[in-house]
DNA sequence: AGCACGCCGACT
DNA sequence: GTCGGCGTGCTC
């Protein structure tokens, strides 16, 4: 086995095939499938995953690898069909689905440097040698800043100067630097004996050596003794004490302290829906199970006791949570469960972070891994149960390619390693529902709530009627009242209310306009906080103008309500009342989020006013009020799952209210009480929903009854982007059987973004196994296209959202 | 994706 | 004649 299959890390069409490379005798046996190498590729040196080996190949010539990244393969097999799986079920590149696999940590990143050529320095151009006087290497990047670059160019062309292509890793290996004595405590103090007078801090060292041997972490130890750096290096050159530089795990949670806790006693309900859980981990069965539960009716326990009986199998767990509700709160949970055996995943993790708790699942240190989407691909080999927690949420599925879903892949590695999925939610998706009651997948219930709670008390009311009462402001009547008696009592308010910033667009009262962002068909936000517009796409930022730029008049005014305002008026109207606002802006910073919840859990505020993060996993006893201030904003999306989300979401944040002892009452305020997604969130009657939605799924031939995949098409210049959306629904449409539709082409919701202009057509179909055959030789249709970036083509088997 | 190669128009 | 623009094709 000389000959390496490579899949290299150029993410084209016509790259994304495996290329042979020989392996150096050296490394024969030591190159492993599923390693890192790096390999040259044309003219420069590339990154590569190994994907086989083999003997024979029918090239006559072979480069060879270059060099191996890892000791250990960084996919294991089942991890490399699975990329096989990805690439094929989300149309991506090989390299991509390999790729998403992985922490970014692992991503190569590529630097081209200059040298002067040993032996021709003299040859050089002048202009060229002197940018080189006070270093050796040049960036090509920094060249391309100047404006010489040509001269450069030519010196490489004559062979003058020397290119050097650098693979990098992102790779950053923490370390800590230690000191150690390397003479005994007798010797130590006898040394001690003959130090100067004048060296007492050594002394000092020395002695604190003697009383406590062993190697220490140099910063503890320079504040213990209080000295400098200077002694223990003055030490160290004498061969007294020893430096040494450990890699060490950056622990997010370090300095936390976790109690252990037991296993809860389960209600009869909860013993019923874990036993055929604990059947099938027992009998390694591929079962998926939906664990549909109202809100705060105990589905963590269940999850907690299941991975507690994997572990105790000898076995691993992966625990999938939305981004969103990955808060302290829950990762506290497992932690106090499972202690060390734990690794925890999300984005608030920097990239190091991210590669640790990676390398302690690739190390086997841990059994258990609680994440976000990402995490399903943890590096576990002996998977005993992967469970997903609110499986209904959007946020499972990734909305740049490899466009996958946590759920299927979920199935696909359980599938693998003949163990069970648990799909929990008080609020499923209804794919999902429906799939439970044609048995697909296995339907346990959960209708009660943990404590003997009852589930609020919801309240809709009608924000028309409150105009018509003459009520402008943005509490009704009802909720201010409740908002001013939860004041009194000391209990504690969630106001929601899903749009951040402050207004949601600035318009002239004149005439009309509306200031859009520049680049993108969409209007800008108004942020108080730097008191500018600001585009939620592009990142487009400016001043607000002082007067109307298409007609002069001064009389510019905001529109909407986002976080901001709200909570300025609360300001106004209930002064005394202390306000929490949690949303994208208070939060972007890293354990933002953490600090907010904790202030309002220990009762430093009275109202937790914040956009849909806050609808999910806060479970304080305090809280007794849940106030929406505008149900409908999600609702009018063109979207066909705007009633579910809507619904969901509702559902969600109501079940924050009176979770524990004191009793719950959920306000929504909304403009279409009569909507019946809003209408039956308020009774909590999931089933009723699904009923409802359901048939106006099948009416209109969306999902669950239909599969849909959506073609995004973009380009800069509009009459190309429709004509080649109307050319590309014409061939999908004869392509494909007759039971299949092909809506469109129309322009995208958000019509322009980042000044291309953007068109989409909607595929609805049954069973078409040619389908994705089909959507490939389109792709390679237009591939020049695309790879000059005029035109960009994106499919979507399966999306979630429509934009 | 990069990068080389090659073909064409514009300039010393 | 040569420089540099971009279209074309290749990378084990």
């Amino acid at each position: 086995m000389n000959i390496a299959s490579v899949i290299v890390d150029v993410p084209a069409k016509q790259t994304d095939r495996e290329f042979d490379y020989s392996i150096p005798d050296k490394w024969i046996n030591v190159v492993k499938p599923g390693m890192r190498v790096i390999v040259p590729f044309g003219p420069r040196m590339v990154q590569g995953f190994v994907t086989g080996l083999k003997n024979e190949t029918e090239l006559k010539k072979l480069r060879e690898i270059k060099e191996i990244l890892d000791l250990e393969p960084v996919l294991n097999e089942e991890l490399l069909r699975l990329g096989n799986w990805l690439t094929d079920e989300t149309m991506c590149f090989r390299i991509t689905a390999l790729q998403a696999m992985l922490p970014a940590a692992l991503k190569a990143k590529y630097e081209k440097v200059l040298r002067i050529h040993e032996g021709r320095k003299e040859l050089v151009d002048e202009r060229v040698r002197a940018a080189f006087r006070d270093r050796k290497f040049i960036s090509w990047k920094d060249v391309l800043q100047e404006d010489n670059a040509a001269l450069f160019q030519k010196q490489v062309q004559k062979g003058n100067l020397e290119v050097i292509y650098y693979v990098k890793d992102k790779l950053n290996k923490k370390t800590v630097r230690f000191v150690e004595p390397l003479l005994t405590s007798e010797e130590l103090a006898q040394y001690a004996g003959t130090l100067a007078a004048s060296a007492k801090k050594q002394y000092e060292v020395l002695q604190f050596f003697i009383e406590n041997p062993g190697k220490i972490q140099l910063r503890t130890l320079l504040e213990a003794v209080k000295a400098s750096n200077g002694t223990i290096k003055a030490l160290a050159k004498k061969n007294i004490l020893a430096e040494r530089d450990e890699e060490i795990y950056r622990d997010p949670y370090e300095n936390r302290v976790f109690d252990k806790t037991s296993p809860f006693k389960l209600t009869e309900e909860q013993s019923a829906a874990l036993r055929p859980i604990q059947k099938s981990i027992k009998e390694n069965s591929h079962d998926v199970f939906l664990l549909y539960g109202v809100t705060g009716s105990g589905k963590t326990e269940i999850y907690l006791q299941a991975i507690d009986a994997v572990i105790k199998k000898g076995e691993e767990a992966i625990m999938l949570v939305p981004e969103i509700s990955l808060t302290p709160q829950t990762v506290k949970r497992f932690k106090e469960r499972f202690g060390e055996q734990v690794a925890v995943m999300h984005s608030g993790l920097s990239i190091g972070e991210k590669y640790d708790e990676w390398r302690k699942i690739h190390r086997k240190e841990v059994k258990v891994v609680v994440g976000a989407r990402s995490a399903i691909f943890a590096p576990f080999e002996n998977l005993g149960v992967i469970i997903i927690d609110e499986e209904h949420e959007s946020s499972y599925k990734q909305e740049e390619t490899p466009r996958y879903h946590a759920r299927d892949v979920a199935i696909q590695r359980a599938n693998q390693h003949n163990c069970p999925v648990i799909l929990g939610s008080a609020t499923p998706a209804l794919e999902s529902f429906a799939r439970a009651k044609k048995e697909i997948y296995q339907l346990l219930t959960l209708s009660k709530r943990m404590n003997n709670s009852q589930l609020p008390q919801v309240e809709i009311v009608d924000m028309r009627e409150e105009l018509r009462a003459g009520n402008r402001s943005m509490f009704s009547e009802n909720l201010f009242a409740k908002l001013k008696d939860r004041l009194q009592k000391g209990e504690q308010t969630v106001l929601l209310l899903n749009k951040r910033g402050h207004s949601s667009f600035v318009m002239c009262r004149s005439c009309g306009l509306v200031i859009n962002c520049p680049n993108c068909d969409i209007s800008l936000t108004y942020h108080r906080f730097n008191d500018s517009l600001k585009c939620h796409y592009c990142g487009h930022e400016e001043d607000i103008p002082k007067t109307c730029p298409e007609c002069g008049s001064d009389h510019i005014r905001f529109f909407g309500t986002g976080t901001q305002k709200v909570e300025e008026e609360l300001v106004k109207i209930l002064p005394e009342a202390r306000v929490i606002r949690m949303d994208v802006d208070t939060t972007s910073r890293k354990g933002s989020h953490e600090r907010l919840l904790n202030r309002f859990q220990e009762g430093h505020a009275d109202i937790l006013l914040g956009t849909q993060m806050i609808a999910k996993g806060l479970d304080f006893p305090n809280i007794t009020l849940v106030g929406v201030l505008s149900a409908d904003t999600m609702l009018h999306l063109p979207d066909f799952r705007s009633s579910e989300k809507t619904f969901q979401l509702l559902t969600q944040v109501s079940g924050r209210a009176g979770r524990h002892k004191l009793a719950g009452e959920v306000v929504i305020q909304t403009y279409t009480p009569e909507h019946y997604s809003i209408e039956l969130s308020g009774m909590q009657d999931f089933d009723a929903f699904y009923e409802r939605e359901m048939h106006i799924r099948r009416q209109s031939l969306y999902p669950p009854y239909y599969y849909v995949a959506l073609i995004n098409i973009s380009h800069e210049d509009l009459m190309k982007t429709a004509a080649t959306t109307e050319k590309i629904a014409k061939y999908v449409s004869a392509g494909l059987s007759p039971e299949a539709m092909v809506l469109g082409p129309v322009a995208s919701p958000i019509s322009r973004i980042k000044n291309r202009y953007r068109y989409q057509c909607l595929i609805k179909y049954k069973r078409e196994p040619q389908l994705k055959q089909l959507l490939r030789t389109l792709l390679e249709h237009y591939q020049q296209e695309t790879a000059q970036n005029h035109l960009q083509i994106s499919i979507d088997l399966n999306p979630q959202i429509m934009m």
